[in-house]
DNA sequence: TTAAACTTGACAAAAATAGTAGGATATGAT
DNA sequence: ATCATATCCTACTATTTTTGTCAAGTTTAA
């Protein structure tokens, strides 16, 4: 039941970005590989994932990179989990293809459709917003030669 | 973030157990593999694993197999899956290995802390009784020529 | 023009998963 | 006794997934 790299790399990835990109500006690759201490080439992947799922956008040519593709309050945990991890579902007893003989009467399914919405609530109801938010506030009780930390 | 087939086989193997040895009868690995169409030596993997654990307990010899250790109420799901599993966690970002350089000021952990706490409150308000009872009644409903279903 | 940056696809090492094989041990039944 | 049935245990292997790396492009600001 663990969620990979993809996801955990991702998520810092794209906070990283809406973190160092309010100004405007596009953030390159490496700078987030340097700051968050990821490969540059497997940041790639996971970037360009999130961009070929409409998360974040491109800018080509030099002094190019990222940016988040809308509003950090519109992009959830969920949003980029799913594009990275394909589906966060721990599991998919599917439909079509019935994981075990007896699909219509098991009753593990009551209980993987539990953890599922489970997950899926717990990822859906918070925003990259937040977690910049939140990053800040660390960011500013961290760092004690900050002047401009009211409080 | 997927379960693996310990933990999905394995809920099925005690589910069958509990259903099948209420009379006070062991049940026997072979009986299980059968119904649930699960390999007996990967299947034994399983069981034993839920032996050491202390969910099952084993009758050794001919005529033997596996029983509850507890009664069916006071087994857990989330029981189940750890002992098989190991840990539930989707994302462990744990304490004394930092998963990333800065865990102190990292705030996926906060997000990763909900997913974990979702996964447990799923998995530990389901016992393997509710299941079982859930199962009866399915099965009631499937076998038209079963005699002695009331109702 | 040049260098910064994204784009893409193929490839490979490493780890985890899923399952097998084979024998040892215990015990009830004959 | 001995045999059949069953758990017990370890080790091994094949497959898949994960976790990256690499090299050769393409686009564009300066
Ligand atoms: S239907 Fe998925 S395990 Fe039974
Ligand atoms: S502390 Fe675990 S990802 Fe940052």
């Amino acid at each position: 039941m663990k969620l990979s790299t993809k996801g955990r790399y991702g998520l810092r990835a794209i906070i990283d970005l809406a973190l160092n990109s309010e100004n405007g500006n596009a953030v390159c690759i490496q700078s987030i590989s340097e700051r968050q201490n990821i490969s540059e080439s497997y940041l790639e992947q996971l970037v360009r994932k999130l961009r070929t799922e409409g998360l974040v956008k491109s800018v080509r040519g030099a002094g190019g990179g990222y940016e988040l593709a809308r509003p950090a309050e519109k992009i959830s945990v969920g949003d980029v989990l799913r594009a990275l991890e394909g589906s966060i579902e721990a599991v998919s007893c599917g439909d079509d293809e019935g994981c075990c003989d007896q699909a219509d009467l098991c009753v593990t399914r009551l209980v993987w459709d539990r953890v599922n919405k489970a997950i899926e609530g717990a990822v859906d109801t918070v925003t990259i917003a937040q977690l910049v938010e939140e990053s800040r506030k660390k960011q500013c009780m961290g760092k004690v030669d900050t002047k401009s930390c009211a409080n």
